[in-house]
DNA sequence: AAATATTACGTATAACGTAAGCATA
DNA sequence: TATGCTTACGTTATACGTAATATTT
C-alpha cells in the first residue's frame, strides 16, 4: 500500500485532531482513514495515535513520525514539481534579433530546423 | 500507484541499467517494471528514461528525479527506522576532551546525567 | 445519549504474471 | 536472430463505501 498516502492520511488526522475531520479534509470515508492509520501503525510496528472517541493524541513515536512525514511529503511534492520544468515542452515566445542579411543566411536555417516542416514560404 | 514504490522501481532500473535487471533486483516481473516506470512518467508528465532494447539512458529530467527519489526513499526508510527505536538509542563511542579540572567541575556532571545511575565511583 | 472510531461485508478498481508481440542491434 | 521492452488478457488481490457495532464522555 501507498506509504506516502498513509503518511498524508496520518498527517491530516493529526492536524484535524480526529479521524472524522481528517476524512473530511481528504474527501475520504472514516473507515478508509481508520484502515490507513492502522496499516501504517502495523507497518511500523508502533502505535502512533492514542485515540479515544473524544480526543486523538499523538504518542511520542507519533510526534516524531509526524514531523518526518510532513518533511517527506513536502520533498516528494517538490520533486514532482521540480522535474516538470526540465524536459517539458518549451513554452512562450521566442524572439530573435538579427540583421536582415544575417537572418536570411543563418538564423532562418535554425528556425526552420527547430520548427520542423512549415507550410509557408520561408523566404 | 504507490509513489514511493514507483520511485524505488525507477531507481532500481537506473542502477541496474535496464528494466530486466531492475526487475530481477526487486523480484518483480519485467511487465510490472515497465508499468511502474510508465505510470511514474505519466504521473509526472515527463519522460524519465530514453530506452532502446539495448541501452537505458536517463533524460535530463530523469537525472534530477533520480537524485530526488533516492533522497526521499532514504528519508522514508530512516523515518520508519527512527520511529521503531532503532535509531533512537545513540550508539558508538562518545569522546570528551577537557582539562582535568574542567572535566571534574563540569563535564563529569553531564556525563553522569547522560549515563544515568552508575556502579562505580565517579571521582 | 451523542459523537466518533472500528469492524463486516459486498463490490469495484487496480496490480500482477503468463504469454504473445514488437523493436533494436 | 536474439535480447529485452512492451502490450493483451485473465486472474488475484487490494481498497473502497455503506451499514452495523462498539466505545467513551
Amino acid at each position: 500500500m501507498d506509504r506516502l498516502h498513509l503518511m498524508s492520511v496520518f498527517v491530516a488526522v493529526v492536524e484535524a485532531e480526529g479521524f472524522a475531520g481528517g476524512a473530511r479534509k481528504l474527501h475520504m470515508s472514516p473507515p478508509a482513514v481508520t484502515r490507513a492509520v492502522a496499516a501504517l501503525e502495523e507497518r511500523l510496528g508502533v502505535k502512533l495515535l492514542n485515540r479515544t472517541t473524544r480526543y486523538v493524541r499523538m504518542t511520542e513515536a507519533g510526534q516524531k513520525y509526524y514531523e518526518d512525514a510532513k518533511r517527506i511529503i513536502a520533498l516528494a511534492d517538490e520533486a514532482d514539481d521540480a522535474v516538470l520544468g526540465i524536459n517539458a515542452e518549451p513554452r512562450g515566445q521566442l524572439t530573435v534579433t538579427a540583421s536582415v542579411l544575417f537572418g536570411r543566411l543563418f538564423v532562418m536555417l535554425g528556425v526552420v530546423e527547430y520548427l520542423g516542416p512549415v507550410n509557408f514560404p520561408v523566404l
